[in-house]
DNA sequence: TCCGCTTGCAAATACGTTTTAGCAGATTTT
DNA sequence: AAAATCTGCTAAAACGTATTTGCAAGCGGA
């Protein structure tokens, strides 16, 4: 039950004062004109008692942290867990930590996390945010506090944001089921309205307006309650026996999606077409094979984490922060699930880039 | 650019000390004899400029930071992913907030994540340990600090933990094989040593040495390279065609598993009956559905954040830390995969429920 | 009237750092 | 020889809160 040892127990064995202490530790002994000798006898001493400055004075003393709040929708979700992933292993290298949480998309519940990050104190936020929290991320940009959004934005707010081109990933999955032969094509989507399911929805529907095709949209009830969403989702393709192909706006979706499809025993892609958003492990060995518009993974995680760690760098006072908008294209991954003759022609599984 | 509020402001404003603030805010007013009436007006006006004490200051002068270091191996793991979330959801209701970290069984990356949380202060511990993390581990037991492991335990540590009996699982899964006709059984599990999956190794061995009949086991390597672990398996099947049946140790080896089986183009249950640790959307989808052992995820979270609230309690100097060990059993969950005739007798899927 | 007891609050210290201003002596410049 | 500059370090003041101790006033009892 000894205590930790603190910068001035180091300070006293060697009869220096903390002052010299703290600047050796951090770097600084140069510009404060300690002598080379000094600083070594300080480095040595507190490699040899493994002195850790206490993080919490040194944060409260210098306002930073070190510490960035990541607030996704979902951390369970494979599509957040690997950016989370991806962005955690980048911060970490350059030394700061992640705090995540998830909102389950509720306004409340989001409101709330951005609360207690602000009271402790990180020096930055990745959000993918809820609705109607624009409020309280205007407080945080107010403050100058780097910030920066992914997976979708707030149209009425200037900010930092990683999202990628929705539109462009399911036209290009609209355009390739009806190259394929498939003429009927609904799309299963989430009742929310975030920008990024709206773009999705549109890229589908200008595609079908473009051939003056009919539009088929189901809309599924956000709900932690997965059963409730796949008899939503059965019986929606029931009560629509002409559409021969859907497309699901998003995983989770999907997912339900095979586990209607699997039960009404209809075929894929005999009977009925498939292509989910978002790759999956299921969807990759699922037999047949789904296709997917995948979304790129790393580079959002990198241009994530690149905006926020140029932002975190201490800059001039008045330099004005320089607001990032980064779109980028998803991919068709081309499986079974999407070919009429239930054969990809070359190659097992060829890539479409998009955009 | 407006400051932050401060206790001082508060207590300027209302012409009383920080001290009767502080006091009132943190529901010692009774107890310090501060009067309602003053209690009341400073209530009133904390709400009504909102002001929201420096968890940072707050933490230092108490020593406590309201904060939980959850380390799992791999927070994309549907199953760590879980457990995760219902910790998150329980200590966040009782006051308390979580930061994750995942390891991916790396020594070094583990011991770096507890010494940050160290240097954090965090209020406890929940950790899924990686091998030789003992000397660590002790050091936070000597300092008293609230610790619960999961998922596996330290067999020379006396911790609290939670873990599912492994040995209960495999057994059960071995001999739901044999049941059903399965005669040549495999095991595939990773080339760790950690308790829990030589459990799992147990159960499967015992079952088999009392029917003596011969044991069949791959150690995959453990490796961020899905391929090589896939090209491993497939090989490992190819080279012992007389197996009937596999049992996979863990989730991502029985999702390799299936990549590989699907790649040789053996049909399930046919061919070759499967049984994979751990439950998981891609189990439950397949086509056959692949019959699981499934860990009680809802009840180890339960169990991890009762014990570590348990002892977060502000106890009496001297009352010892009682260590718990809790072993949960897990289910057999029968579906078509590990079924001779290919139909499930009765209910579409059973559960088994062991020990 | 004096003493002790209660009530209601404030002063002051501590938590463990970082950082600025500045001091004393040595060295150089004028 | 005095003035200016440099060198190497330290004293002390923050950062924003919690908590212990104590002080003054009021009150009842003797």
């Amino acid at each position: 039950m000894k205590k930790r040892t603190l910068i001035s127990d180091i300070a006293k064995h060697l009869k220096v004062s903390t002052a010299t202490v703290s600047l050796v530790l951090n770097g600084k002994a140069k510009q404060s004109r300690i002598s080379d000798a000094v600083a070594q006898r300080v480095r040595a001493y507190v490699d040899e008692v493994g002195y850790k400055p206490n993080q919490l004075a040194k944060s409260l003393r210098t306002g930073k942290t070190q510490v960035i709040g990541l607030v996704v929708e979902d951390i369970s979700n494979p599509f957040f867990a690997m950016v989370a992933w991806l962005i955690e292993k980048q911060a970490f290298e350059r030394g700061y930590r992640i705090i995540y949480c998830s909102t389950d998309n509720n306004t409340e519940k989001t409101k709330e996390l951005i609360s207690m990050f602000q009271e402790r104190h990180v020096d930055g936020y990745i959000i993918v945010p809820a609705k109607g929290i624009e409020e309280d991320l205007r407080t945080i940009l107010r403050e100058q506090i780097p910030t920066v959004l992914f997976d979708r934005f707030l149209p009425e707010l200037l900010t930092n944001y990683v999202v990628v081109d929705g539109a462009a990933g399911t036209s290009a999955a609209t355009q390739h089921l009806l190259d394929e032969g498939f003429t009927n094509i609904a799309f299963v989507t989430t009742d929310s309205t975030q920008t990024q399911m709206e773009e999705r929805l549109h890229g589908y529907a200008r595609v079908l307006e473009e051939h003056s095709l009919l539009q088929t949209v189901k809309r599924v009830a956000e709900t932690k309650d997965a059963a409730k969403a796949i008899a939503d989702i059965t019986a929606f393709i029931q009560a629509n026996r002409q559409c021969d192909a859907i497309i699901f706006s998003t995983n989770y979706l999907g997912i339900y999606g095979l586990e209607a499809i699997s039960r009404l025993e209809l075929s894929i892609p005999t009977a009925l077409g498939v292509i989910s958003y978002d790759d999956h492990d299921l969807f990759r060995l699922y037999e047949p094979a789904i296709t997917v518009i995948a979304q790129p993974v790393e580079r959002i995680a990198q241009h994530v984490i690149d905006i926020l760690l140029e932002e975190l760098k201490p800059r001039g006072k008045v330099t004005p922060l320089s607001m990032q908008q980064v779109v980028l294209s998803p991919a068709l991954v081309v499986r079974k699930s999407s070919l009429r003759n239930g054969t990809v022609s070359a190659a097992p599984s060829k890539k479409y880039r998009t955009g």
